[in-house]
DNA sequence: TGTACATCAGTGAACGCGCGTTCACTGATGTAC
DNA sequence: TGTACATCAGTGAACGCGCGTTCACTGATGTAC
């Protein structure tokens, strides 16, 4: 039956969310347009209005998990915006490990991303990017550079590194993936603070990122 | 029809190679056991002669693909062994990256590991702890400690965090993927180099890579 | 050394099940008059 | 405002297919005598 534009932008927006979670905490071949679709309240056969594919939903939930995840990350807390310790400290917490569902989607499905559509790639490739700026920027506004850029990537890498891999041993050395999360933490800021060698790398020029 | 012990166990030896292969190529969940055990030469019953699981033979072959990357990793290069920034050229390289068959076990799974049976779970922490010995080693062999531990576990989620993302973001842009090995293998010395604030002797020999 | 036979790695059909996608149909919505 | 009807989001059965696992069977190996 058909059904209020508003209520089949709300089933839109339902199947995208419900995707994004799902595809977190079981990968994204490991969930089924079957079970997105009933979790969402809906037939799987619905989910063909929206959608022309499983990939693109896919590719459309992992934009809305990263979307959600930046304006977490950047949000001002007690007023002002976060410090660049602040973010890592809430990045690298176990509760956001602990909770695959509510963390970061690009830690959660960073090694299966490749073998996916280009079209997901796409994706976690500009959040990857926002990711890098917004580090960028923390690392010194005023005066962006390939050198900023440069550490940015690495601290993101790091963290998404660090994030899948302590879920990884987490069933079986909780230990060793508590140990994963503290170290990081502990030697991360090592990159953001060491002083550069010549005043800028020559080395890697800083592509202009298509946003 | 029954077969010799020396092929049996031929035969063993090529589901596991064959299964870490494919499974690195195509995701754990994405390759199926008929698939393993006709590109191993055989039919997919026989697997079951071998493992009592699919997930007991993904177990093994992560152990497989991980015990080779590993004796890759610290083989002899001309007549010695390698220094840190050689083993992290290495494992940066593009063609590490763009051939997933020959590349880190880890990587190519990372983020599938912890959706897995708890045994494959364990082979990876196995293997992680190998690759932090290694690198805590070359960061300094005679005084070995925990800051040492430390920063050689940041070292090897950031290595695998960059493999991984590099892989995830490669179809859909080859420029980023290459700018990630660039800016860790430029970025990364600094966890090694940066002088300890107090647990150590303040001269921790910084590693020369080469470049 | 030769013969009889137990062993068991490997075969291939079959199991129930879930996958992504298609499609004829439904019926409330929203529009044209 | 009331009526007629086109639209299209959502339904649910059906499609072919591949999944992991089981099992009765095969027949060369390897052993007991």
């Amino acid at each position: 039956m058909k059904v209020s534009k508003e209520q089949a932008a709300q089933n839109r927006a339902k199947l995208i969310e419900t995707a994004s979670r799902l595809m977190r905490e079981r990968g994204i071949d490991g969930v089924g347009v079957a079970e997105i679709g009933k979790a969402a309240g809906l037939t799987h056969g619905a989910l063909y209005a929206h959608f022309p594919s499983k990939d693109a939903l896919a590719a459309e939930a992992l934009a809305f998990g990263l979307e959600r995840g930046h304006r977490r990350l950047t949000a001002p807390r007690n007023g002002r915006l976060p410090e660049l310790g602040e973010l890592i400290d809430g990045y690298l917490s176990e509760e956001k490990r602990n909770d695959v569902a509510e963390g970061c989607a690009m830690a959660a499905s960073v090694s299966e991303i490749g073998r996916q559509d280009t079209a997901v790639g796409e994706r976690f490739a500009a959040g990857l990017e926002q990711m890098v700026n917004v580090f960028a920027s923390k690392l010194d506004w005023q005066h962006p550079s390939a050198a900023q850029r440069e550490r940015a990537l690495t601290m993101a890498v790091t963290l998404i590194g660090a994030i899948s891999a302590s879920r990884a041993v987490m069933k079986a050395q909780p230990e060793l993936a508590d140990e994963i999360l503290h170290a990081v933490r502990h030697t991360i800021d090592t990159i953001a603070a060491q002083p550069l060698a010549s005043d800028e790398p020559t080395a890697v020029p800083a592509p202009t990122p298509s946003a």
